[in-house]
DNA sequence: CTGAAAGCGCTTACAG
DNA sequence: CTGAAAGCGCTTACAG
């Protein structure tokens, strides 16, 4: 492993107790801010300090005090606006309490997860907040996160047993009252016949997700059909390619009710490449909304879900986690709130 | 700073070496996959590193070798997609090299860069990748970052006598040539009263692209009015309330080159907000490429930079500097490519 | 209020 | 091929 790199010369705490004729315990007790040192002995230390130009070696800290002053961030798809909102706010809030993010990015792969995680292991976070990627184990990150280090799962849930056993906390989405809320905000704009559309039936929010629509179209006392339910990856492309699914069963969906945002713009792509127009005679509904709802055409009516917001929170569990290390594991439900767009129309009528 | 959390007893070398019965030493050579180690006695110890669940303590190993195995990745704004897009390149390369990025967000504020650099430098970085803050002082940043970490400037370039004194690199966007493509473009499609949107003057890539604008303008022969050059901040909102300026002149122009997607997406809805039709009545050029400039109404005319190519490269460059620490200063421009679509229509013929 | 000493977990000459 | 010893830069009882 070339990785290491040799580092210039250091300034360090005896260059400063010998420059101004103290201890380094005494210049270590100033940096640490203690109310023992005499106030004269702090100013000539502290201008030392300045003089030349110290910088404070944390890990050397963190190694003697055994402590940690990061927190590991591991997250699907960085390139996901999504994540990148996520994660945006999980640093800031982490900035703000003193602890720096260790990143790094899975690109969706259970394989990479455990490297990443591995590699982020040996720097010693405090705590780890996790997004895991589709088709993560549970039992695998324990053995490469270890049974001490506290752990978020954040946005898809992993094997209850093992996060229960080991404490991990949990930051998830109303997904079920989400799905509910687009699925009901379409049946009272008539729509009759209402699709779930895309995202893959092992990952616990497409799950969660399908389970709100169900909920829905039964307490409205509408059918679902089986062959309503389409999968696809939750990317756009995918969701393009799947839209003729719709069109199999006869009579056909006049809705859709998307897994994601990403899947309800490719599935609108895909309607109008079938000569469909979402939004006029054909509704969807996405979720997360990302800075493309917004703009699209229609504009696309979604579920908040407010990733930045999220994001501090998760960082502000895992710090308590840091100060309670103790207490009962936490499951956190972030609300979703309905944004309505010109996607979600009414239903033709047909004679 | 209540940044320290008190972590779990952990498996050392020596809980290794006496559980195998030979000594840290030797321990150490088997995980630095020394050679002169015997196969046996290496078997032994690999075996008792899986048993024990041991885990690597890079920071002491950094402490002990005066070497480090991280990148601070310093980023204006995580939340916007082109810098979420870069990062997650930077941290694809920088795993794949075995260093772990650390992540600072300034919020494009020089203040909040100061807090998050020194904080970052605290944690002893081999080197750094600095999309500077709007504002940011050269000097500043080498008081807190000091003169012997490697620095590369990304997007936005500092005052050239510090960076150069301090061999800091430079990775640029091909600025001039891309503003400079985009004109050619829209003049070649018959506008001839082309403005110049958005973007601070005092930043060096808007002056970039305005000189390739008026190259460009220069090169047709055809007038610049300086009240073309219209100023805004790179934001969509800011943008959207600018849109007016372009018809203070009158005749107004047929045309704007954008500063980037952000601002061409707000000038768009501004223009709509005015009755205007970008792609029809009025043509349009931004900048970056972002994942919203293809789906946008009209989709968006805009030069693609490759964000997360750049990240990769960026990585690639510091690693570079870091194995030779004592070549010149590189400075390199990264090619920007021109995307047609929609929004850049020729110009409505007015008798 | 200040200093001498031990130790965090690792690495690296140096002997043997 | 293996072990004893010193040391990276810091902190923290413990004396004084």
């Amino acid at each position: 492993m070339p990785k290491a790199t040799p580092v210039h010369r250091q300034i360090t705490l005896a260059d400063i107790a010998s420059g101004c004729g103290v201890s380094r315990a005494t210049v270590s007790l100033v940096l640490r801010g203690s109310p023992l040192v005499n106030k004269n002995t702090r100013a000539r230390v502290e201008a030392e300090l300045k003089r030349q130009g110290y910088v404070y070696n944390r890990a050397a800290a963190n190694l003697r005090r055994r402590t940690s002053s990061s927190i590991a961030l591991v997250i699907n798809e960085l390139g996901n606006p999504y994540f990148a909102e996520f994660a945006a706010g999980v640093d800031e809030a982490l900035g703000k309490a003193g602890f720096v993010t260790l990143l790094g990015s899975t690109g969706e792969s259970a394989v990479r997860e455990q490297a990443v995680l591995g590699s982020l292991m040996e720097h010693g976070p405090g705590g780890i907040i996790l997004s895991p990627a589709e088709g993560s184990d549970a039992r695998q990150v324990l053995t490469t996160v270890g049974p001490h280090v506290p752990l978020l799962l954040f946005n898809r849930e992993l094997d209850d047993e093992v996060t229960e056993i080991n404490h991990w906390d949990v930051l998830a989405l109303d997904n079920v009252h989400g799905a509910r809320l687009a699925t009901q905000h379409l049946i009272e704009l008539g729509h009759r016949r209402i699709a779930f559309f895309g995202g893959h039936r092992d990952s616990s929010s497409c799950r969660q997700r399908r389970e709100g629509y169900q909920q829905a179209m039964r307490d409205a006392g509408l059918p679902i059909e089986p062959r309503w339910l389409i999968e696809s990856s939750p990317t756009r492309l995918e969701a393009a390619r799947q839209a003729g699914a719709l069109f199999a069963v006869d009579p056909a969906p006049t809705a859709a009710v998307c897994y994601n945002d990403a899947v309800a713009l490719g599935l609108m792509l895909g309607l109008n490449q079938r000569g469909r127009h979402p939004g006029h005679d054909f509704a969807v509904t996405g979720f997360d909304d990302i800075a493309e709802a917004e703009v699209s055409v229609p504009p696309l009516t979604t579920l908040a879900t407010k990733p930045r917001e999220r994001g501090r929170q998760a960082a502000e569990l895992i710090i308590q986690r840091l100060h309670h290390p103790n207490t009962k594991a936490t499951r956190t439900i972030a609300p979703v709130q309905l944004v309505v767009r010109e996607s979600s129309c009414p239903p033709i009528v047909t004679p």
